[in-house]
Order: structure tokens, then sequence, then C-alpha cells
DNA sequence: CAATAGATCATCT
DNA sequence: GATGATCTATTGC
């Protein structure tokens, strides 16, 4: 395992308005996204995930490459289900794993190059009885998003966000409002039969979120 | 607690 | 026709 210390902080308590929840701190802009996937994934952790009604910390992320990573669907070049991933940065790839779940990607890399970044699982921060009511078979709270299938049920994300924007459509990255430091650990991606020894997953370290 | 099977379908061979 | 960037329940020690 590799380590990597993070400067960034985090906020544990967010603000709400009255009634709708409403994430008040300004959402991460496109040139963030314009970079190589795995700087992307790695300073994606820690920040805040918005959609469907609830706010999640981000705790746990892959980054997929292009045409050389084995393990990545871009690997064989675009075709019309990986089209979004040689798009512009900052938009969102959703599909479908095992025929029952979706995943949920955020594109990085300057346009016409593939690659983006698997957000696995989250810290719960707002909307936690709507997080409970589209996950009722978890019972931990902090098992409400830890994991990428269970993530995208506790946000209510659905493939037909595919190619969404994320920095103006109803999925929305935010940054952080203040917190604590923490670090960051990198480890190698899970689930994958190619590449299986790149370290290009990254998680908060000690966060209880993460997946197992 | 660890290992395993079953559910289920879009995409690509 | 096979193969997954998974989750959960169940079995077995």
């Amino acid at each position: 395992m590799i380590s990597v210390t993070a400067r960034a902080r985090f906020s544990s308590n967010v603000l709400t308005g009255r009634g709708a929840r409403v994430y008040e701190s300004a959402v991460v802009p496109r040139e963030f996204y314009a970079r190589p996937a795995a700087e992307v994934a790695r300073d994606l952790v820690g920040k805040i995930l918005v959609h469907g009604g609830v706010a999640g910390r981000i705790v746990e992320t892959e980054a997929y490459l292009g045409t050389q990573d084995r393990a990545a669907h871009a690997w064989r070049g675009p075709t019309e289900r990986t089209r979004v991933l040689f798009g512009p940065p900052g938009h969102v790839y959703v599909f479908l794993v095992y025929g029952m779940y979706e995943c949920l990607n955020l594109v990085a890399e300057p346009d016409g190059v593939a690659g983006c970044v698997l957000i696995r699982a989250a810290e719960p921060v707002t909307g936690l009885d709507l997080m409970r009511r589209r996950r009722p078979r978890a019972v931990r709270e902090t098992d409400l998003a830890s994991g990428p299938g269970k993530l995208t049920m506790a946000f209510g994300i659905h493939r037909r966000l595919n190619g969404a924007d994320a920095t103006r459509g109803p999925v929305r990255v935010h940054w952080p409002v203040a917190g604590e430091p923490f670090d960051i650990d990198a480890t190698p991606r899970i689930g994958i039969r190619h590449c299986a020894d790149w370290p290009l997953r990254f998680v908060m370290r000690g966060n209880p979120c993460v997946s197992r």
C-alpha cells in the first residue's frame, strides 16, 4: 500500500436550508477534471457528491485510464457505450454492472482523451432518511453508500443520467467547506482481472464508509 | 468470520 | 453465447 498525504479538508456538518437540504459550497469546476485520471481520482477523495436530495463525502475512488488500461471500458477505443469517456471532462458516465447495479463515474482528461474516475463509496452527510428509504437493506449508517452499487442506490443515481454535466446538471460535486486534514492511501483496484496490481484505488485512511 | 452462489442484462465476441 | 468496475443471503467452520 502506498500512502499519500493530502492537505485537503472536509466538512462533517453541512449546512441545510429550510425544508429542502441545500449544499452551499462552490461546485468543482471543469478544469479540475481536465487532468490525468489518477490525479483526479486522488483529489476527488474528500469532495462532496450531491444528487437526489442527498449529499455525501467521497471516501473511495478508482481511476480508469484510456486505451492503455485493459481494465477500462475505454481500452478498445470509442463505441456507442463509451462515447462520453472520450468527451469533455466533468461529465457523468453511468453504466450497469452485473445486470443489476449502476456505477457512477466522472469523466477526466481533456476533451478527446479517455479516462474516468469510479466513485466507489461515500460518507452520508445530508438526507440520511432518504438514503435509508432507498437502501432498506442497510443496517449501519456507514453501509448506506459503502460500495459502487450501494452508492448509486443511496443517491438515486440511474443510468439515464449518463452524459450529464457534473458542473451544471443534477449530479454535482462540491468543494468541502472545512474540516480536519486526512490521509489518502493508494491500493490496487477492486473486482477487475486486467492490470489488477496498478495502484489506482484511493481511499480516505481509516474512514469506516470505505468498501470491504 | 470466510467462502460461495444467485440474481440479471447491456455490451461485445 | 460469454462476460462482467456488485450486493446479499446462506452455508459451513
